[in-house]
DNA sequence: TAGATTGTTAATCGATTAACAATC
DNA sequence: TAGATTGTTAATCGATTAACAATC
């Protein structure tokens, strides 16, 4: 009850599902739906009401008791929360096929993150557009990220490579690795990253098929 | 301590750790390694040696006392473990950005998944291949999965139609689904699905950029 | 045998759920 | 006011870690 607010660290485990009730929100803000209780909530989106209400209430009162919660203004909040309130610029380090498909794949630009770059080693790539966005040298990439303040660094290597671009995408400055390569990188504590093991996905996935049979 | 082995339930917190453990361990075997303890495997992984014992006794006891584990051994329980001991016909849902990207992205081959056909609704792309896979009408993809005895649809279709599309590759007999549709799909029980939201996965990055500031 | 390391039980920690008082 | 629903504390459940006996 003392001091501000945020005391305690907060989960991962409540951080993952924040997106998720963000979504959900979006959708009713669209259909026009004002307001929503934990009960509606949890029917729709499968967690406790409970859980909703003790997740929310990590980072304050958002709701009225009797009534619930306000839809548009609690998607706002959690926007913030997860810190969407602001751009992120963005380069992507490999412009192979999963390089190609994430310059290409526009889905996240609405929420405020923006491909600003390609950086590729192979030659024969650079110098070309993968939906209107530069491919640019690999040798070039540190100046790149450091007079443009680029946020967030994409690596879609080989994993042979990509501990070295980390590395590289650290000493340059960026805040966030977004990984898809294979592999754990050790980076400074101070960078954050999160891995999409797209493999490990299809085993998890794998396990669960073979079970159910 | 009466019955078969794997009497109760295993975690999906287990589960998600597994595949981890087999990259490591396929390392490990690249390099000629032969044998390794928990708390080796500790260090390298990050986990503690507790959790990985308690985690492979889940399964049976792979290990042998004062010595440790068998590293080509291990790695073949694991595979096996997660049903990595046979293949998997997939096909893709949308030959989109990241449909196509999908198709193009060979590196799950390795493990026996195995892209057989893609599916599109857009007859301009119809016709086409893609890195050798037929691009097929969308209208002809149910027939197609009951005679080439599918095991796995990938969504890579709009939010929208996402569900849709799910509703058919369940009727047409898929065993699972990989979705990469921001979105949560209804299916029968007894299908798997594994989501891959690529927007929510971004956002849990950048709440840990924005508070590390 | 002595040393090492597993397999497994017990203790701890953290996350989820239940309950209910506060309050709109 | 009565009814509804939150915010929050307490109870439960499950997962992780510690400890150690079993055993190679």
């Amino acid at each position: 009850m003392q001091h501000s607010k945020e005391p305690t660290r907060i989960s991962n485990a409540v951080i993952k599902r924040l997106p998720r009730y963000r979504r959900y929100l979006n959708e009713l803000r669209k259909k026009g739906v004002e307001k929503i209780s934990s009960n509606e909530l949890s029917r729709m989106i499968g967690y406790t009401a409970s859980q909703i209400r003790q997740d929310l209430n990590n980072f304050g009162g958002f709701g009225q008791q009797g009534y619930g919660y306000n839809v548009g203004e609690l998607h706002k909040e959690i926007s913030n929360i997860l810190g969407l309130d602001k751009n992120y610029k963005m380069v992507i380090v490999g412009a192979g096929n999963l390089g190609q498909a994430i310059a290409n794949y526009t889905y996240y630009y609405k929420s405020g993150f923006i491909v600003d770059g390609i950086f590729e080693i192979n030659p024969r790539l650079v110098g070309i557009k993968i939906n209107d966005i530069d491919v640019m040298d690999y040798e070039d990439m540190v100046s790149y990220i450091e007079e443009n303040d680029i946020d967030i660094g994409i690596i879609c290597t080989s994993k042979e490579n990509a501990q070295e671009v980390a590395d590289r995408l650290s000493f340059a400055g960026v805040n966030g690795i977004w990984n898809f390569a294979p592999v754990d990188l050790e980076v400074p504590s101070h960078i954050s990253v999160e891995n999409v093991h797209l493999s490990d996905s299809l085993h998890f996935l794998a396990y669960h098929m073979s079970k159910s049979e």
